[in-house]
DNA sequence: TCACTTGTTGAAACTCAGTGTCACTCGATA
DNA sequence: TATCGAGTGACACTGAGTTTCAACAAGTGA
């Protein structure tokens, strides 16, 4: 075993376990190395962090916490509220810029912490879920929109979040917000314009003339 | 150790893995155990299934490669060959309710096995993307309609297919149709239709009286 | 028939992640 | 001072997954 003595004063556990597996890799270093390195007993490591994949990650239950936190008390509606939750996340990203490469550059060459981010970030879509099943009208496909909806929502915000991490000098959370709210039309593309302006919508035949199709949209209007 | 002879006539020993995890648990069985169960030694075992999560999944792995074999080589426009892979799935797991009811048990008692699950169904999402990043109009939100959609499409059929699982009397084959046929409106609200029947689509001040209205989308259809 | 390859299998030893147990410490409270 | 509880470290143990090596096919060519 090596005894290396890592920058602990930042007293930040997940940035000092990324920055060892970066340079020692991750499958040469143990648990033990580990645990040295954070400056912790291996029981305590486990303790704490719950195995070597996860310190990786450990940032996220917090941050997990207070998206749950957000949504209970958003007065937005719904899908804009997921949205913003969204962003949250995305924003605690490049909030911490240095640390999310490090790591996205480690997923890059260890496929079981990619693995773990998948887990990681399928909670956020089980909190979206639970959050629109409970929060949406009740109409008939309201389950099906939880679903459909917080998972797309979480896809696109890792693309775009990919993206940042390939050239972090950007700023994409106008594009973030730009894609989740094509989303949201996509999902209620009457209930929440409605409110501002009517919609109508005529599916005619295309060799149809002019005034027919007009005739047909009179008598709808009625 | 237990000597135990599971059925192995039926050559299938992830059906077999299934069975012994459920009687026997899952941590309480070892390695050792499942390869005496489908009479490998342990080394073949991990040599063909990889680790003790994955056996449970095993029939994945052909399944992928049906449906991107199918996706390379389908006649129908992107979003709806990718509803057409989705069904191919969830008939896959119909065809075979015994082990699919049998593996859904299981897995609502060993967390591991979700997760493994679901990192085995971002598989069928990776690959959905990959294809429609390739198949799709090069439109400048091509990426992130490829990316969301096919993270809803597999979230849905998730969705459904689990509502089967805990009653697979119900054949919920037309609801996954509709559901996904529901998302590939809301993601493409006018490509895919132009071509049998021409859409409009007017927005409009409710407060217009309706001569006015009929104006502007006359002019509009000019 | 005999080498020689190539691919599959089993046996066995080894590493190390993760668990469980127990004793210790420290701070708070009675 | 005694006690309680929570957090910690030391240590032993289990078992998953890897690696190595030898055995054994089943071709292939001479």
């Amino acid at each position: 075993m090596i005894t290396e003595t890592v920058d602990v004063s930042t007293n930040d556990p997940m940035a000092a376990a990324i920055e060892v597996f970066t340079r020692r890799g991750y499958d040469a270093t143990t648990v033990d190395d580990l645990a040295d390195a954070v400056a912790l007993s291996r029981s305590t490591f486990f303790r704490r962090f719950g195995s070597k994949e996860e310190v990786v990650f450990a940032d996220h239950d917090l941050l997990l916490d207070q998206v749950e936190t957000y949504l209970a008390t958003s007065p937005l509606p719904p899908l804009e509220a997921v949205c913003a939750a969204g962003r949250l996340v995305f924003d605690h990203h490049v909030d911490r810029r240095e640390v999310s490469v490090a790591r996205f550059a480690l997923l890059h060459d260890v496929p079981a912490l990619r693995d773990r981010e998948l887990i990681t970030s399928h909670r956020y879509e089980r909190a979206f879920t639970r959050y629109l099943r409970a929060s949406l009208a009740a109409t008939a496909d309201r389950e099906y929109v939880s679903v459909a909806f917080s998972s797309a929502a979480v896809a696109l915000h890792n693309a775009i979040l990919r993206r940042w991490l390939l050239a972090p000098a950007a700023d994409l959370a106008p594009e973030l917000r730009a894609q989740l709210r094509a989303l949201v039309r996509a999902f209620a593309p009457t209930r929440d314009q409605r409110r501002r302006e009517g919609v109508l919508v005529a599916v005619f035949d295309p060799e149809a003339d002019r005034e027919t199709i007009l005739e047909s949209i009179r008598q709808s209007l009625g």
